[in-house]
DNA sequence: GCAGTAAAACTAATGCTATTAGTTAAAAAG
DNA sequence: CTTTTTAACTAATAGCATTAGTTTTACTGC
């Protein structure tokens, strides 16, 4: 009687992000996603290997998506210049696709090759933007993390809520990103000193 | 037939922290508290607000036992000094009850005057070791969330098994928190100088 | 000490969820 | 045109939260 739907993958993923997006992560059900789409629920497990499998690939779309921003706003730059743009992208990225983003914050597993590959992709462009700041080895890694961290950690805080004071959410993410790396910018003074 | 078992809201918000710790906070279910503290599940409503509340509550348990932390650690101490002791003890925290910290990332409602009270505290904390930077009104504000952005946004990357890389976590963590308190110094002296 | 009341447990029932098994029909492959 | 694979379906199960209504326990006032 029913009409093949023509689903796929990532017709199916496309519906759990709009989902998440427009009335957050948690309420990504198969039984909601299965109602956009148009089909029963356990017609989903022709394309996704269940709810894990759902949130799986939701993780690795999204971990795609924000390694592409960040890519596409990093070229041509670099130093503080790349630096801040990665983070405005990602801040916005976040901002736009809060569900998507949201759903990219639990541990990956060891097989996620997609989200895995994606990540790599995130680290090489921080790295790389911040060359210019001349840190070795370890001290670049500590670096990247760090970076990460600034920013992450605002956009988490900001998404959840937790800024309640009246001064500029935008104002302060500048100035935390810009203190962060100035602060970068005297370790490496340091390191070099201390070498030669 | 049944004895009374003796419970409490405090019960029961232990024993669901306990699961949060141990099992992770998705495995938190009424059914599972309700099996930990030996009663059947409906016999919890006349303790907690259903599973909503039961979340409230361990949000605001997590957000109070985290602001004692952190306000412990401060004491006797002011500037770069206060702000890595509570660096620190914010991570250790984090690792100690990773679930009970996981339930407080969550958006707090506005009539949920327990998690208010802690947040305005570690706010308190926060301003309160930031203070010798000599930041005026809207910076300290911004510096105080870049602060809580640094820490917070490593220590959540931490526990997703974000951080493949094998150099230390724990020099990373050290290093990102005195960049950012560099980078603090470079904007109080900027500031100064600006107005003289 | 006892009667009455309030609180805390229970059982039973409902509806939503994910998931599995088995079936049917549509599309693709030969 | 036949065969096979694939994608949908229905039916059924088990776990979850939640509500309603009931019973029993412990406390409170006399």
């Amino acid at each position: 009687m029913p009409p093949r739907a023509g689903l796929s993958e990532a017709a199916v993923l496309d519906a759990a992000a709009a989902i998440a997006d427009e009335a957050g992560l948690e309420a990504v059900t198969l039984a909601a996603v299965a109602q956009r789409v148009g089909v029963r629920a356990p017609s989903l497990y022709n394309h996704v290997d269940g709810l894990e499998g759902l949130r799986r690939g939701l993780a690795a779309l999204g971990s795609e998506e924000m390694a592409a921003r960040l890519t596409r706003a990093a070229v041509g730059r670099s130093g503080d210049d790349a630096c801040l743009a990665i983070a405005h992208a990602y801040r916005a990225y976040a901002k736009e696709r809060p569900g998507l983003y949201q759903s990219t914050l639990r541990a990956p597993g060891a097989a996620d090759t997609r989200r895995i590959a994606a990540a790599q992709a995130t680290l090489q462009v921080i790295g790389a933007a911040l060359g210019p700041f001349g840190l070795h080895d370890d001290d670049l890694v500590h670096a990247i993390r760090g970076l990460r961290s600034v920013i992450h950690g605002f956009v988490s805080q900001e998404l959840a809520g937790s800024f309640g004071m009246p001064q500029s959410i935008e104002a302060s993410f500048e100035f935390s990103v810009r203190a962060y790396l100035q602060g970068l910018e005297g370790a490496s003074q340091r390191r070099r000193t201390q070498t030669s």
